[in-house]
DNA sequence: CACCGCAAATCGAACAGCCGGTTGATCGAT
DNA sequence: ATCGATCAACCGGCTGTTCGATTTGCGGTG
């Protein structure tokens, strides 16, 4: 039988342990912070010893760059998906957007965490790659945020980045003190940030 | 002569070098992030033995617990100011204090990112304590909004607890992008800081 | 279906190095 | 002479990482 495309119990296996793995680092980083977690935590919460750990991995730090870039990979895809719907304006485009970003990350919590918060303990190159990719998806958004501001239902006196900037604030803060099965709900949380996004966008008089 | 209220030249050196070891705790702990610092680390800074810190503190927490006391002290400082303001609607009340707390923010730019990043690394009754000045600052906040719901001047649909987060949300997040000496000044930061909370916040239709 | 081969996964033990913290002696300004 | 500040040397424990031995379970063979 040929090799590719069909999946074997054996790589199968092996691919669903290594999602295991980068899911207990998630959970560890989450709880402890990436500095403060260790090698052993993430062994004990497999149930493994750390030296078995290192099958998986070179470096501890390979554990956080693999979080990353597949927090990396969803953000942008959340950002993509808005920017593929037709027919909307950049405002209920942005609104929208804001709205799935919410809710991706209140749906996410450990994982925006580390993405949010142990970012910066990525060293050289793979420092670079992640940041790079935030910097594009600024640009993306920015580019939304000035057609808006051509079309007028943005109000085109600010800069545009600054603007992105204040979004992407209504859209990262809220993981920073969402309970979930507290007071409010996801969507609850999701729809007034978007709500709270789309006001603050709108020109001033109107 | 009398002890109490004169301050002798020992006494003052020695606030003084006390000061000088919190701000080299700040800065390293900006630079690496506390668990990732090493008392070591700040001894350096300092110019002297690790050993001989510990004549200035008990634990390595001590200098994160100094740092976020005095950095609490400051915000709840700007946001009574903004309250003792006399004559001021609710909603300019509320852009006065982004402002305020902005400028604050990117002035002193180590010190609030201790303040945000590593606060959750304190243990035991010193994190309830901190936690505990941070609701009451929430609280504070949520009475200025709730009063301008009751005026008009702020949309009364969405929960004010959750436009008190909106609010923080867009005083907390540019310290994570902003660049001194870079595209945009601190003043013009915090202007648009405070529009873009201020026009969030207006009732829908207006 | 029973067997075997082989690679993936885990173990077990060790490592050098650095961590936070302690202690007693010494320095230096008042 | 006093007392805060610094030094010098040390400790036990834990860190990330390495590596050869061992177990596990899928894939093919008769």
């Amino acid at each position: 039988m040929a090799s590719t495309g069909s999946t074997g119990k054996r790589e199968e296996r092996t691919r669903r342990r290594a999602q295991e793995v980068a899911e207990a680092a998630t959970k560890v980083f989450y709880e402890r912070g990436y500095a403060a977690a260790t090698v052993q935590d993430i062994a004990d919460e497999l149930g493994i010893l750390k030296g078995s750990l290192y099958h998986y991995i070179d470096t501890k730090e390979d554990l956080l760059f693999g979080v990353l870039q597949s927090v990396q990979e969803d953000v942008t895809g959340v950002l993509d998906s808005a920017i593929a719907e037709d027919g909307l304006a950049p405002l209920d485009r942005i609104a929208r957007y804001v709205e799935a970003q919410v809710t991706y990350n209140l749906t996410h919590l450990a994982r925006i965490s580390v993405y949010h918060h142990d970012y910066d303990q990525l060293t050289g190159e793979r420092f670079d790659e992640i940041a790079k990719a935030r910097e594009a998806h600024a640009r993306k958004l920015a580019k939304i945020v000035a057609l808006g501001q051509a079309e007028g239902d943005i109000d085109p006196a600010p800069d545009a980045r600054l603007l992105v900037n204040g979004v992407f604030s209504t859209i990262a803060w809220p993981y920073r003190w969402f309970q979930p099965g507290g007071r409010w709900s996801r969507k609850a949380v999701a729809a007034e940030c978007a709500r709270y996004a789309r006001q603050a966008l709108r020109p001033a008089d109107a």
